[in-house]
DNA sequence: ACACACTCGGGTAATTGGGGAA
DNA sequence: GCTGTCCCAATTACCCGAGTGT
């Protein structure tokens, strides 16, 4: 075997919607709004980047930070 | 250049597999309907060719970038 | 030659995609 | 505007036993 370690984690709609509490439908408008960036398979099937929705995940918009507009 | 000459670099069903979060078998299901070249070797199990797995790892639809170039 | 992991083949559930309506 | 659920068709995942690769 060979090690390469240089494969970037993808992630199933499933294991997405699980991770944001989600319907795997909402996840995949998500995906077709632009808002999340997809991995087609060759049967048309879509995997996301772990990286990208960990990072998503990681931005709480709590209020203290962002824009202070209003 | 980076030609190798004949010296395409092959992956195996496990690692194709990997690389787009999807079951070997799936893997073999594309070649079997000609979306993927397959190599074999004399034992009848199949390899596949990095580059083109690459090519087609590289259709990714991203969010909205280039947009933010002001 | 032995052992172990992987891949082969076929068949059957589960998931996903797309559109449309609540 | 956003999300969850319905339909149906296609794609994908897991079951087995047997052969291949290192």
């Amino acid at each position: 075997m060979s090690m390469h370690g240089e494969s970037e984690v993808l992630l199933t709609p499933a294991e997405v919607a699980s991770l944001f509490r989600v319907d795997p439908k909402t996840v995949t408008r998500w995906a077709k709004a632009g808002k999340l960036s997809s991995i087609r398979t060759l049967g048309g099937h879509r995997r996301y980047r772990e990286s990208e929705v960990r990072a998503l995940l990681g931005a709480a918009s709590e209020p203290a930070e962002g824009t202070d507009k209003a």
